[in-house]
DNA sequence: CTTGACCTTCCAGTGACTGGAATCTTTATG
DNA sequence: CATAAAGATTCCAGTCACTGGAAGGTCAAG
């Protein structure tokens, strides 16, 4: 398989993949004429790392999570902590943004959104 | 006001207030031993762009705010645009959010989270 | 033989800072 | 008055995870 086949059937693009060999998440064989040759195993590693980094996970943690994958004596108490980890990161994230959600709601309710000048969003922002 | 008064009293910190001064979004006077010089109109915009990005905005919706907030001569129809621009981008961020948070807290309530190696997280990497 | 679709490497840019080095200037202390 | 600490300056590099583009090699079809 060449790098545009794995990358149709991975839906990791080419440039991505070229990227995660840089960075050793795969090591494709290469052909006598230079070119990438991705096996099952390749794409297979590829289409889990679209997986994680789909769900968030950071490239550090696709590295710890292919390691784990790979290591049939792991505990899986240590793919679970990594999970909750993140998923604590993601509940943070989510309250952040919907802290913003509210205030920006609020702010845009209030505004007319006509041709004046007047308008509340900058006085908040103006004077907190 | 030196640049740590100005960081102290805008929450900005001092490199930051660099950068956006390097960026064009503020210009302090500099006094003759090329210290910038801080006035009340700079601490405001400093404070300004403070809420501003702990919205969320970007940059250069900052930029754009702080025009329209010298431009007595706005519409608030303007200000209204780039606000609702801006959550519907955040209601987007926290929807993808939300979803990766539902599979990811499905995954981690199905992870026995032991010393075997069995684990549902990496069976659903592994194979969607 | 040429065209076009592949593939390769390498370099630069993204956003919004942040850290650190090397070098002034000011202020406080002995 | 010397010195040391604090605070200012500039400039360069690094972060994260790609992404775009240039310059050039390879291959199958017509």
């Amino acid at each position: 398989m060449n790098i545009s086949d794995a990358a149709r059937h991975t839906g990791v693009p080419a440039k991505t993949i070229r990227y995660y060999e840089e960075i050793g998440l795969i090591r494709p064989v290469r052909d006598t004429n230079g070119y990438r040759i991705f096996r099952e195993t390749d794409a297979h590693k590829l289409a889990f790392l679209g997986r994680a980094r789909a769900l968030g996970f950071s490239i550090e943690d696709c590295r710890t999570l292919l390691a784990l994958y790979e290591d049939q004596d792991r505990a899986s108490a240590d793919v679970k902590r990594l999970a909750e980890e993140h998923l604590a990161q993601i509940d943070d994230k989510i309250a952040q943004l919907q802290s913003m959600q509210a205030t920006l709601r609020h702010l845009v309710r209030e505004c007319a959104g006509d041709n004046r000048p007047d308008c509340p969003i900058l006085r908040d922002l103006a004077k907190g």
